[in-house]
DNA sequence: CAAAATCGTTGACGAGATCAACTATACAGC
DNA sequence: GCTGTATAGTTGATCTCGTCAACGATTTTG
C-alpha cells in the first residue's frame, strides 16, 4: 500500500506544476538515453537549426545556459559530427556554429522522439484539452517571462 | 534586447510544464527564504498536521523524500522548536513527530505565504480558468502517479 | 536464543549548476 | 600606433543536492 498525498499538495496548482514539470523532465531524459544525446543536446540543435543564432554567446543566451557548460555539450555533439565549429573570419575570438547534415538528421529524429514523449505524456487529455492546457501555460509563461527570454534556468529543456 | 525563445520549445505542452515548474519553484524558495525555511519544512509540517504519520519513515514515505535528507530537516525543524521528536515507547526504534504550538503557527503562516504565492502566479488567469488549469493538471498528475503515491521526485515541496 | 529485518543516523559519493580566472582577440581614446 | 578596456571561448574550482551504503540500536521471526 502507498502513503497517500496530502490533499493540501493536491489541491495547489503551483504544487502540481511543479511536480508535473518534474515528472516531465525526468520523463524525456530517460526516454532521451537511447540516443546518447540530452534534452539540451536536443535544444541546442533546435538554436542552430532556426538559423540566426550562431555564435556560442548567442546559443548560451538564447537558452539560458552557462557559457562554460555549453562548452562542454558542444564539445559532445562536435564529436559525433552533428555540428562543426569554425572561426568566425570577421571576429576571430568567435566561433559560428553550424549543423552538419548529419545533425539535420539527429534533429529530426529527435523531432520524432519528442512528439511521442509529449503525446505520451498529455494522453489522458482531448485533443480540444491538450490545446486549451497548452493556451493556458502559454499565458501564465508570458507572464513570468514578458520578454520571451532566455530559459534562464537550470535544467529546461526540450 | 532579450534574445527570443525558439519558437519551436514554446509551441510544447511538456516544455512550458517543466520552465514553469521550475519557475514556481524557484519563486517559491525565493519567498520562503523571510521564513528562514525551505518549502521542504512546510510539506513536513502539513504531512504532520494531518495527523496519522508521525514516524519518520513515515514523513519520509509521504513526500518521497530520502530519510538521510529528513534527518537533517527535522533537525532544523527541532532546532527553532516547530516540532518536538521522541521515542516511541511502544517500538523504541522508532521516533515519534509532533508539531509544537509555535510550530502550528509557523504553518499558519507558510500557509498564507503559500496562498499568495500562488495567487501570485496565477495572476493572468481568471478564476475560471485558474480551475479549468487546476483540473487538467490534476487529471495529468492522477495519470502519472494513478497511486496518489509519494512525491517521488527530488525538489518537489509546497 | 539466533538470525534477519527495521528505524534513525551518519558520511561518502556523484551529478550538475555557478563562478572566477585565463588566453586570445577586438575596439576605443589619446 | 599604443594602451587600456571589453568580449569570446575555455578551463577549473567550488557548492549544492540527491543518492547510496554502512552502522548501532531495536524488534521480529524461526
Amino acid at each position: 500500500m502507498r502513503p497517500r498525498l496530502p490533499e493540501e499538495l493536491v489541491a495547489s496548482t503551483t504544487f502540481l506544476l511543479k511536480r508535473l514539470g518534474f515528472s516531465a523532465k525526468e520523463q524525456a531524459m530517460k526516454a532521451y538515453e537511447q540516443t546518447g544525446l540530452h534534452p539540451y543536446h536536443h535544444a541546442i540543435l533546435i538554436v542552430l537549426a532556426e538559423g540566426s543564432r550562431e555564435t556560442q554567446g548567442a546559443i548560451a543566451d538564447a537558452l539560458g545556459y552557462d557559457r562554460g557548460q555549453l562548452v562542454g555539450l558542444l564539445d559532445e555533439l562536435e564529436e559525433r559530427d552533428l555540428v562543426e565549429r569554425r572561426r568566425d573570419p570577421s571576429d576571430r575570438r568567435r566561433h559560428l556554429v553550424r549543423l552538419t547534415p548529419d545533425g539535420e538528421k539527429m534533429l529530426r529524429r529527435l523531432r520524432t522522439l519528442s512528439a511521442e514523449i509529449e503525446d505520451g505524456f498529455l494522453s489522458p487529455l482531448s485533443d480540444k484539452e491538450r490545446a486549451t492546457l497548452h493556451g493556458l501555460l502559454f499565458r501564465l509563461a508570458e507572464e513570468h517571462d514578458p520578454r520571451c527570454g532566455p530559459i534562464g534556468a537550470p535544467g529546461l529543456t526540450v
